[in-house]
DNA sequence: TTCTCCTACGACTTCGGATGTATTGGTCAA
DNA sequence: TTGACCAATACATCCGAAGTCGTAGGAGAA
């Protein structure tokens, strides 16, 4: 418990670790509570002084273009402008080099798996202890891939491999064309898409094709399945 | 264990029961191992001489077709010719008054409350117990729905409501019908569904058209996020 | 029979998706 | 700083696919 984290704060002497150069971290979370808990447990066990937050996915971009990138970053799976794993996707293409860390009260496998092969950096559940987090976020920081106890990677092998590729896809598509597909995976027709957008009907279609040739896919109806296969957008 | 399964056969002399109505039922299973577990256990515990079997979907229709309707229907969530809550929703058609238990590996939360809102007597684990089993059973067949103890309801009021809605409507569709949604669920044009099913493209619109009617959706990307929220194909 | 439901098809309208092109803003080397 | 270049956004036009409407035959129930 509290040896734990001492153990963490005090290895000054230690070997060099990955952990020790994450000195600037982010933390989006849109429940305020959840985000000043996070920052003080992160500020006392690793001493870090600078612990930046955002309570959406639109704020945490905002600040990154004009603050830089942090060292990492931890994210709640269920933000008020994103949900599912659109946020990691949208983050990891902006700064594909910073580790995520997914957060969330949901641990459901096919979510977590879904969050893995979109590149997270590693999954931790919001009722984990302190101690286990901080252990969790320190392995994180070192270069391990960390998921919850109850999860087990199931088929991890081809299918795997094949959504990670997906995931890849998915993140190259430009914020508008993500806002597209999220449309999209609404069921809104082109005419409503361009309508909400305020662009024309025809530029929609530009988009949709761009999107449909990055992700692989011929009919809309191919678009939606295979973003909900990743769980790209959460239902409301 | 062995008294509580006694205690079912033997209760002749207590107050009729609707259980006790229970003299045929029918088990659709694919796996004949499973099929042939359920069908000893409930011919030693219950004293059922007549437990017939099916090994699909379509053959525990044209089984139904031909001998008539079982007294009640334990049913995998599984079956190679359907995955989902299709089967249940589909003999739910054709048998709306037998009560029919769900039976899987998969305990997730929301497939259960699929299965339930579907219109499913119970849900039980493959991995249930004996008596555990039993006892599961004679309270559906006593008209108590049951589920497992893991299972909550989370959200139980106007959305489980509007689900149960939603799979009543899917229970009005015409075979054909299902057979046409379920290939839009995998991302089909019409051409190819008409090829599939060896008929003109028209008659396939034409299904379609009813079916959006009946579902109430517009487009028919409408219809795979309805479908899906339902869980009413399941991905191969 | 008559009524209803399911299945089936063709003609017509609307929508979706491909292609070609233009404008803007950013990066980099000369 | 300027020009070359690239990525992203934007629009118009064309064509095939999706969806609507009217119609009709066959099976089963009233």
């Amino acid at each position: 418990m509290a040896s734990a984290t001492l153990q963490v704060s005090e290895r000054t002497s230690a070997p060099r670790l990955s952990a020790d150069r994450v000195r600037e971290i982010l933390i989006v979370d849109d429940h305020p509570l959840m985000c000043d808990a996070l920052a003080l447990t992160l500020k006392i066990s690793f001493g870090l002084k600078n612990v930046r937050t955002a309570r959406s996915l639109a704020a945490a971009q905002d600040q990154i273009r004009s603050q830089g990138a942090p060292d990492a970053v931890i994210l709640d799976l269920n933000l008020p402008d994103a949900r599912g794993s659109e946020g990691l996707v949208t983050l990891r293409r902006q700064i594909p080099d910073v580790p995520i860390t997914m957060i969330s009260a949901d641990l459901e496998n096919a979510m977590i798996s879904a969050a893995m092969a979109a590149g997270a950096q590693g999954y931790i559940s919001k009722s984990l202890g302190r101690e286990a987090l901080v252990e969790s976020l320190r392995r994180m920081w070192e270069g391990e891939h960390v998921t919850p106890d109850s999860y087990q990677p199931e088929h991890a092998g081809e299918e795997d491999a094949a959504r990670a590729e997906l995931a890849r896809r998915f993140s190259s598509l430009t914020p508008q064309q993500m806002k597209i597909l999220r449309l999209i995976c609404q069921g809104k027709a082109n005419k409503e898409i361009s309508y909400e957008l305020s662009i024309a009907e025809a530029t929609v279609k530009t988009h949709i094709t761009a999107i449909m040739s990055k992700i692989n896919a011929r009919r809309r109806t191919q678009a939606v399945l295979l973003a909900n296969s990743v769980r790209l957008f959460e239902p409301a």
